[in-house]
DNA sequence: CAGCTGTGACTGGTCCGACCAGTGGACTAG
DNA sequence: CTAGTCCACTGGTCGGACCAGTCACAGCTG
C-alpha cells in the first residue's frame, strides 16, 4: 500500500446534532444568556429548516443536557438555564453506580479537593471571611437540633464558603457535585445511624478544629486536620482494602 | 389553613422520559449489559405502546447520555454502549466554557489534584509500575523530536499513568479533562513559543525529578516538586495578582 | 373607571403515515 | 464453495394532525 493521507472514519452527522451544535455555540459566544428564550418550536423549523421531529430531537438532547427547558404552553418559548451541576452530577452518579468508581475514589477525591481548599483558604483569607465561616459552625451548631438533612445543608455551605475564600469556583462545583454522589452512596446509612447526633456532633467539632487552624494561618495544618477528620468521617463505609489510597493522603 | 400532609409540586412526566428511566433502570438492575441491543425503533414502538417520535426522542436523550447508540440499517438494533466518560467530559467543559473559569482556576485544579496523586502514587506503586513510569519518560523524551502534540500526548500518558498507579479514575478523568481546557486557552503560545523545544525539555526534567522522588518513596517531596514544576510552567501565563493562591499550593 | 371573564391564538406533547438512503443477511448464479 | 444480487428491514427525516394547556387581550360587568 501506497503512503498516502491518513483518512479519518467519517460518521454521518445528524441534523438534530448540528442544531445541538449551534445552539451550544451561540451560547459559549455569548448570543444566548440564561434566562433568555429560544424561538418556538414551530419557528425553530423553519430557521434551521428541518420538520418538527427534528427539532425536537435537538431539544430533548439540550433539555437533557441542561441547558434548555420546555413548558407546554408557554408563549415565550423554551427557556435558557443557567448552569446547573445536576446534569454533571448525574453522569457522575452513572460513573459510580457502574461501579467503575468506587466510593474510596469518591472520598479520596474530596480530601484532596477539601484539603486543598482549606490550605490555600487560610492563607488567602481576609478577616472577614474567617469571620463568616465561623457564623457557618454557627448554623451547624443550630441545625443539629432540626434533621440530617439540615445538618448536611450547613456542611454543604460551609465547603463552599471554603472553595469562594480559595477563589475557586471549580473547586467549588467539583466538591458539591462529588458531596451530592457520596451522599446518594450512604446518606440512608448515615442518617439511619442509631447514633446520628453523635456523629454530628463530631463532625461540627473536627470543622470548629478546621478553622481553629485556618485562624492561625497554618494552612498545612488546616488541611492535615481536615483529611484526616474527612477519613475518619467515612472510612467506615470503605471496603478495608481500598483504604490504602485514603491513608496515604492523610499522612 | 390547616395544618395537612405537605404536597410536593407535580410537574408533568413526559413519555420519552418514562423510556429513558425504564432502559436506565433495566440496565442498573443489570437487565441490559453493554454490547447487547434494544428492539429496533418500531419493534420499542409496540413495546412502550408510544408512537415511534416519542421513543427516538428517548433514544436521543439516551444517545445524548452515551448510554446507546443507534446506527442507520443495523438490524439488530441500537447497541448499548460500555460506560465512557465522554459525557462527563462533556458536562465538565461546559461547567468550565460557563462559569468562565480562569487560568488560574484551572491550572490550581491540576497542581492540587496531580499532586495528590504523585503523592498517593509514591506509596502505592509497585516496582513494575514504577518501571512503568519510567518507561513514559522515554515516550516523552523521544516525542521531543517529533513535535510539541507528540509530546502533549505522550505528557499525558504520563498523568494517566500517575493516575492509574494512583487507584483512582476519577482523578484521571478530571485531570484529563481540565488539561484539556487549559491547553486549548494557552497552546498556541507554549507550541509557537521560539523556545518550544527548550521548554519541552525543562518539562522533561521536572518530570524525571518527580519520577526520582516516586522512586524514594517521599511523597510529600514528590508532590511539592510536581506542584513547584506546574507553577514554573504556567505562571507566566496567569496575571501577577491572580498567583496567590497558585504560590498558597507550592508552599 | 377598575376588575373580572371569556375567548382565541398560541404553546409543547404525542401520534400517524410516508419516503429515503443505507445495511446486512439470505439467496442465487457461477 | 465463492461472488454477486436482491430484498427485508434499519434508522433519519419529513409533513400533517390532534390534544390539553397557557397566556394575552378584548370585552363585559360592576
Amino acid at each position: 500500500m501506497a503512503d498516502g493521507p491518513r483518512f479519518q472514519p467519517v460518521q454521518p452527522v445528524r441534523a438534530y446534532q448540528r442544531i445541538v451544535e449551534q445552539v451550544e455555540e451561540a451560547l459559549v459566544r455569548g448570543e444566548l444568556a440564561p434566562g433568555q428564550r429560544l424561538p418556538s418550536e414551530r419557528e425553530l423549523v423553519t430557521q434551521f429548516a428541518v420538520s418538527r421531529s427534528t427539532v425536537r430531537e435537538a431539544l430533548r438532547v439540550l433539555e437533557s443536557n441542561g441547558v434548555v427547558r420546555s413548558r407546554p404552553g408557554d408563549p415565550n418559548g423554551p427557556e435558557i438555564l443557567p448552569f446547573s451541576s445536576t446534569a454533571l452530577r448525574k453522569q457522575m452518579v452513572r460513573l459510580a453506580r457502574v461501579d467503575e468508581l468506587t466510593l474510596a475514589e469518591l472520598i479520596a477525591f474530596r480530601m484532596i479537593m477539601d484539603g486543598a481548599a482549606i490550605q490555600v483558604a487560610s492563607q488567602l483569607r481576609t478577616p472577614a471571611e474567617l469571620a463568616e465561616l465561623e457564623q457557618t459552625l454557627v448554623a451547624m451548631r443550630e441545625a443539629i437540633d432540626v434533621d440530617f438533612a439540615a445538618f448536611s445543608e450547613a456542611d454543604l455551605t460551609f465547603h463552599d464558603v471554603i472553595a469562594r475564600i480559595a477563589r475557586n469556583s471549580l473547586i467549588q462545583t467539583c466538591n458539591e457535585v462529588v458531596r451530592g454522589v457520596v451522599l446518594t452512596l450512604i446518606s440512608d446509612k448515615i442518617a439511619h445511624a442509631p447514633n446520628s447526633r453523635a456523629l454530628m456532633l463530631e463532625s461540627l467539632q473536627h470543622h470548629a478544629e478546621v478553622v481553629e487552624a485556618i485562624r492561625s494561618g497554618d494552612g498545612h495544618a488546616a488541611a492535615r486536620i481536615a483529611r484526616q477528620n474527612m477519613y475518619d468521617y467515612y472510612a467506615g463505609y470503605v471496603p478495608e482494602d481500598e483504604r490504602d489510597a485514603l491513608r496515604a493522603l492523610t499522612g
